[in-house]
DNA sequence: CCTATCGATGTAAACGATTACATTTTTTGG
DNA sequence: CCAAAAAATGTAATCGTTTACATCGATAGG
């Protein structure tokens, strides 16, 4: 492998001025910089990052760790990262699928001396209590993640804001019983879209009824089944469907028509992301928006402003909005 | 920040001592380890990834460089290539958005000291030239790829064969006026899936008809364009559409619809990628199906074979076979 | 009780760059 | 043409590890 000595002995130079040229010091004359260049290019020589990252301890490089990669929303919000990042040269370090607190403590240990900071997204475990527990080294912005500890900068979605204006939409639609369609199990943005969904019933004197809540993962098919178990109710049948995501509104639909069940004719269905397909189903399906990929570029750019000036930068907590999408699938009861 | 160092004094050992106990080394008593762990934990010691690197010359981490982060289709790639990758403990390190050639060329050298192998995926460039006339440090593999050269180890999809196929079926169908929706210039899969769309005509006796040939670039927009400028032709209006991907398949349909035209009963359309929202659509969108996060993984587990015995690494050309998915969005003419 | 052997630990030289500081070369002004 | 200032280059320490080799006790065999 071809290092900066090599280069600096057939150029006739010493390493240091090499590293001068490749390193954008100047003070380097112009013919011996050429000379180098010569050199470096017939050599094919390329500065080792890692060994420049380590007396400069700067690696222009962001760790992220998502707990999953699979499905539209994790890849959007890379993308937003990603879009943040290279405009400011950054790389991206990716680690996902950390189903315990074991293995993203360990993750975020690997990342020690590869990047300047860390993005992370744990929606199910609180990791704000890891971060504070590990080498204090690196900035931490989190993403829509669980957070009882303050003090750490965080971006996240109003997901309680963006259930309610749904659920308030299919109450002025003349909706009396409301279906809904919960996340998994601990998870946080599943809950604070369940409080939204509570807080527009409570708000219009609507009771919060138990029997009209259905367990879900965020699968299609735990919207599918969810929705078949709520149509084999014998009676006080929903006439709208609120679901925590839009796989699972999706799941619901197929399950509806499957059912012969006319949407939004017989129930009116409504989800939550705004995933692209969601324009695309038939009825074009009603969702929360929510700016995913601008999620991962605030992040991004949060935490590289927190690399730029350490000092400037304050921890803060921000709070994206959502807007609603009305499209076919939410339609008033029996004007489907 | 601390260091190996900060923990040896506290111990009261060598650093040679602490790293032994962290690099997995063994011969370090059982008592000193102990010892070793406690000031570890307690100064939340984790060991400089890249410095260690540095020494080992093994990061641990494979380079992805993609041409762009948006779309099911990278995505699922990059999660494919993360289930291999972190199965064997590896990292990923990805670069996106390379639209010319020098913008490729800086991302590998970029990576040059951050990883130990890339996987390229280069659809519109050749990519092969640039690897070859770069720092030879680390094995490349290449994925659906331009690569006039060879020597380089690749993985790629049967596209032509996939055309082939469903084309095949589509003729079988009785249509004999199949129109082509193009994918974007220059890019490899669509051009090969032209070729099979060709073959198919040929093998059958059908003429190739300039004329039923439309351009595309593999977005939605550019399918609905061009399935209106199909509509808009006087006569001899193709029976079938078939696009080279799926998006371009979805736009298509849309813009059917949008006309009155009925799918499949007046145009029946198939698309290419099978991406999850095909099977969504109404009607279900036919199409060739292909293993992408399968594709990343095989990618994956070629680059790290190489990675961990080079002598025994043979470089290969893989080609993956493609299945056809025959949904609704193709029925026989008049059927519908 | 002595010595060969072995296990545990320490010493110090790498790895490939950057950079303060020292030194040399060039330029400038009188 | 010379001295001082400025510009270009070199020397060597450093970043945080790993690891070959040296060292040191302890153990075992005779």
């Amino acid at each position: 492998m071809v290092t900066i000595k090599d280069v600096a002995r057939q150029a006739n130079v010493s390493v240091a001025t090499v590293s001068r040229v490749f390193s954008g010091a100047n003070a380097v004359r112009e013919e011996t910089q050429r000379r180098i260049r010569d050199v470096a290019e017939k050599l094919r020589y390329a500065p080792h990052t890692g060994a420049r990252s380590l007396i400069t301890s700067k690696t222009e490089t962001l760790g992220v760790i998502i707990p999953d990669l699979y499905g539209e929303f994790f890849s959007e919000i890379i993308r937003g990262i990603d879009t943040a990042a290279r405009q400011t040269g950054f790389h991206l370090l990716v680690s996902s699928s950390h189903s315990d607190r074991s293995e993203l403590d360990s993750a975020i240990r690997a990342m020690r001396g590869r990047v300047d900071g860390i993005i992370i997204m744990s929606p199910d475990l609180d990791a704000s209590l890891l971060v504070s527990s590990l080498p204090a080294d690196h900035p931490v912005v989190m993403l829509n993640s669980v957070t009882r500890r303050s003090g750490i900068s965080s971006v996240r979605i109003d997901n309680r804001r963006g259930a309610t204006d749904m659920v308030r939409h299919l109450i002025g639609h003349g909706h009396r019983r409301i279906a809904f369609i919960a996340g998994a199990k601990r998870n946080i943005d599943g809950e604070q879209r369940r409080r939204g969904y509570h807080a527009a019933l409570n708000e219009a004197g609507l009771h919060v009824n138990e029997a009209h809540e259905f367990a879900g993962d965020f699968t299609e098919d735990s919207g599918y089944e969810a929705a078949r178990e709520l149509l084999a109710r014998p009676r006080s049948r929903p006439t709208a469907i609120f679901a925590a995501n839009d796989s699972m509104a999706i799941g619901a639909m197929s399950a509806l028509r499957d059912a012969g069940v006319s949407v939004p004719g017989d129930i009116a269905v409504a989800g939550f992301d705004d995933i692209p397909i969601a324009r695309h189903m038939s009825p074009a399906l009603s969702s929360v928006h929510v700016p995913i990929a601008g999620l991962g570029e605030r992040a991004a750019r949060r935490l590289m402003s927190a690399l730029a000036d350490p000092s400037k930068h304050v921890t803060r907590q921000e709070v994206l909005r959502t807007t609603l999408v009305i499209r076919e699938s939410c339609g008033p009861p029996g004007h489907g």
